[in-house]
DNA sequence: CCCTTTAAGGATAGCGTTATCCGACTGCAA
DNA sequence: TTGCAGTCGGATAACGCTATCCTTAAAGGG
């Protein structure tokens, strides 16, 4: 029947990966005493005489054995697995988080399992909802959280059920949502980069924010402008300027502030990204950015500190959000869902970290 | 006993997820019924009475049934998932082939799993040995390859092993293993290169390249070396310097050229993270990028054109390289370890692309 | 009206693990 | 010698799912 697959050479013919069965047989003893000299043994402290442990790690090393974590996971109802939702990889923010995640994971044996939201808040259900399947010890979301009501109950629905089926929850960000967090002081960092601005001189801004919904963005606006009503600066209105929190939303709104950019000296954006892409903007516009007017940014992309030299932002400890999270998704004693992590954002005024 | 978990609330209580059991149970039929209501049936192509189809998809929609990956795992041998190696997510290549690879994974309803080597051939000799217990329907290897016959003879006997066990393997970027793989015209864009900047009068040049035994930077090496013979230019040996192939890696090759920079027309880095790099420690020695000396980079980092307008690089797609990998893996009539898909790249050169 | 074909849902088995239970053996005190 | 606690390894079961087989009933043809 199966004659023609292994007919040839053994390498057309798909063999299967040896199972613990395997490994068991070869060292001459039951499945379960295998299984017990692979994993330690959960029988106090040992695991079955030294010399039989020794013949069932040699067995394994000979079939080149390795364990099946889909069977694990079965078994056991629970997998040694994190799963962390962001909006989109190629984002830097994302991606360094991301980065502090899977860290963080590595030490700790266990993987991580990145699913992608692309901003779309149907598909950040649907992605949960098939999550609820998946038995992840945790989930990290690290997308942006918004001041949508409607929004923010059906995730947390979602969340709830989560959680009490033994999945815990970590919120990165600022949120209403009654989970466990890590959180950065958006608005206090920003304050000081407002604040060491106006120091320096400067006196006329716009703001470059992410539609009003985005907390983070929201948190940043307003440490901005109160940093600037500490020196009796006021922004009119018509100056801060809603679009995507993207290079893109960046490119735009320069061309929806128009010719209120004349008499700027700062245009900040919230983000880095969109203050790269105002520049890119007011460049085809003849405006050169450190010596017409200064943009400014949030994040602290570290590649446009080289490129940038006098570039002004709040560098933001993503990578530590990340081994944050984690610590909050697995260590024990931290599940209470008013367990918070603070971190802290540091202001870089024209290349200079600001120390507190 | 767990008395005091389940105490207050049913809030603490962890109850679990649904199961398929659970939805048969409400829909009054049996399990197997149940399965194959949701899976559209593996029977011709009918899965039961439409009336009792529907009953079941009510009764998994009222319960939140989402299936258990793992069991389908464990149960049909081969998970639906991808798994994918990079060096480092946070590397902006790699970022770029996940999105890519996840993108088009999507599509295809897998998901995928990406591991990180960080650059540690024996962490990713480990890496693949565990993936092998994974049972992934496709591995992708997006790692550097390199021209040290010991550590690829040890990868590719791993590859080997995973691809008997029924695992696709496919490489992005050239190699010498014999399996699909996705490349780019790395020496001919890379020609082009050398090609349009001799143009445009350059003669001068020195090279900042990757340790040698990386294939990605040797062939973009070569590639410019021959676009500059091509116009009688040649580029001292000393002029070609070997780091790493990162920002770090560009602004110590700076120091390495030593006063030798004093006497360039062009310093043309194989990579954009090594131009970022050099940029950064020029400024720092006084001499500014298009002013001073030309600094050109490959890979195109959208965020580089924004900020340095004139910068001339190569455009490689990087986010095709993610489809294609994804295509190699999982269509079939592509198993052919010949199968190759390539892709090109495009010069842009002081902020203009080269049509060829 | 009986036999045959087809369909549809249920029963069973098995994927690779590990937790739980059980039996056998050892050693030691009574 | 008997009794008993303590070890250690094997047998068994179970996790959740789907492929396979089997039973039952309905439909259709002679």
């Amino acid at each position: 029947m199966h004659e023609s697959a292994r007919g040839r050479k053994s390498k057309l013919s798909v063999n299967k990966p040896p199972t613990l069965a395997d490994v068991a047989r070869l060292a001459g003893v039951s499945v379960p005493t295998a299984s017990r000299a692979l994993n330690g043994g959960v029988r106090g402290k040992d695991s079955g005489s030294p010399e039989l442990r020794l013949r069932v790690l040699d067995a394994a090393d000979a079939l080149g054995y390795a364990v099946n974590p889909a069977a694990q996971t079965t078994k056991g109802g629970r997998a040694r697995t994190v799963a962390l939702l962001v909006s989109d990889i190629e984002d830097f923010g994302s991606a360094t988080i991301i980065s502090g995640v899977m860290h963080a994971a590595e030490k700790r044996g266990v993987s991580v399992a990145v699913r992608t939201t692309l901003d779309d808040p149907l598909r950040e259900i649907k992605l949960l909802s098939a999550l609820r399947g998946e038995r992840h010890r945790a989930v990290v979301i690290a997308t942006a959280r918004t001041t949508d009501a409607h929004r923010e109950q059906a995730l947390e629905a979602q969340l709830r059920t989560l959680d009490e089926h033994g999945t815990r929850v970590v919120i990165v960000g600022d949120s209403d949502l009654d989970f466990p967090a890590v959180t950065v002081d958006n608005h206090e960092s920003s304050r000081l980069l407002a604040d060491a601005l106006a120091r320096s001189g400067k006196r006329r801004f716009a703001i470059l924010a992410a539609p009003p919904i985005e907390i983070t963005s929201r948190d940043r606006v307003h440490g901005f402008l109160q940093g600037l009503a500490e020196h009796d600066i006021a922004v009119p209105e018509s100056n801060v300027v809603h679009q995507a929190f993207s290079r893109d939303g960046g490119y735009a709104a320069i061309d929806e502030l128009g010719d209120r950019i004349r008499e700027l000296d700062v245009i900040a954006a919230m983000s880095d990204a969109m203050a790269v892409g105002a520049i890119a903007r007011l460049r085809e516009l003849g405006i050169e950015s450190p010596r017409d007017l200064e943009v400014t940014g949030f994040d602290h992309v570290p590649m446009l500190g080289d490129v940038l030299p006098r570039f002004s932002t709040v560098e933001v400890p993503l990578e530590a959000f990340g081994e944050a999270a984690l610590s909050l998704a697995l260590d024990e004693g931290l599940s209470d869902p008013s367990a918070r992590i603070a971190l802290y954002g540091t202001p870089i005024v024209h290349g200079e970290p600001i120390v507190r």
